[in-house]
DNA sequence: GACCAGGCACATC
DNA sequence: GATGTGCATGGT
């Protein structure tokens, strides 16, 4: 297994190049980031990001004084943004509370232990946490998505059926634990999603060349 | 005008 | 515990 996910990740690389994740200038701008991307197209948030920097709001303190509804407004091409704006607050409340609004502090947990907190925020689920933890924070934590779980899927490297953390334990049980090579295959995963995974169920100019009828792997019995 | 996008919480059964 | 649904903008 450890082969063939390098095999992958490999034939990416070569094809795509590297990707430059996460495409943000502080880790806070990460964070919010990753927040704001749930459920939305990544462009949607850049417009958001540009309007938080216009108005010098890039960091826990300057966001933490901003009013609900100012902040609503900021981030309003992001979509659902009134939920979006009540999880940023949150975020920024839970790092007040727990590490006194210092993310160096935060970052200095164990990733396990980081993980949990953030995993009891309101707004913050397993990819947003991963996330934060990889791209913000350089820890060695695999992100799971959708683009990664549907390619895996195709590839019958798990059932449709495997929860986030069966896939997860996929990458991570068998690559090292690499900060630089999860940063990357996740990215790589991202790019092949968006550019070759539309809607056919296979696609012979990717860069994986899947076959659904040819040389799958058999399906894990549950 | 439908459909989708780098999810998540919450209601309901 | 599984399944369904709201959130909302902007691009295709």
């Amino acid at each position: 297994m450890r082969r063939r996910l390098l095999r992958i990740y490999h034939r990416l690389y070569r094809r795509l190049g590297p990707q430059g994740w996460w495409p943000g200038r502080s880790r806070f701008e990460v964070i919010v980031g990753a927040i704001l991307t749930q459920n939305t197209n990544w462009g949607n948030v850049e417009k958001a990001i540009r309007q938080l920097r216009g108005a010098r709001a890039l960091t826990p303190s300057a966001m933490s004084a901003l009013s609900r509804h100012r902040l609503a407004t900021l981030i309003r091409p992001a979509g659902t943004f009134a939920v979006k704006t009540r999880r940023l607050q949150n975020f920024l409340a839970f790092l007040r509370t727990r590490y006194g609004g210092n993310l160096r502090r935060m970052f200095r947990d164990e990733p396990a232990r980081l993980r949990d907190a953030l995993l009891g925020v309101s707004g913050i689920g397993p990819e947003t946490a991963d996330s934060i933890l990889l791209y913000a924070g350089n820890m060695p934590v695999f992100v799971i998505d959708a683009y990664t779980k549907r390619i895996l899927v195709r590839h019958r490297l798990i059932s449709p059926e495997a929860a986030y953390h069966e896939v997860q334990a996929l990458f991570m049980n068998h690559l090292p634990q690499d900060t630089q090579l999860y940063n990357e295959y996740h990215a790589l995963l991202v790019a092949v999603g968006k550019a070759y995974c539309r809607s056919t169920p296979r696609c012979d100019t990717c860069p994986l060349r899947w076959d659904l009828e040819g040389h799958g792997i058999p399906l894990p019995r549950r």
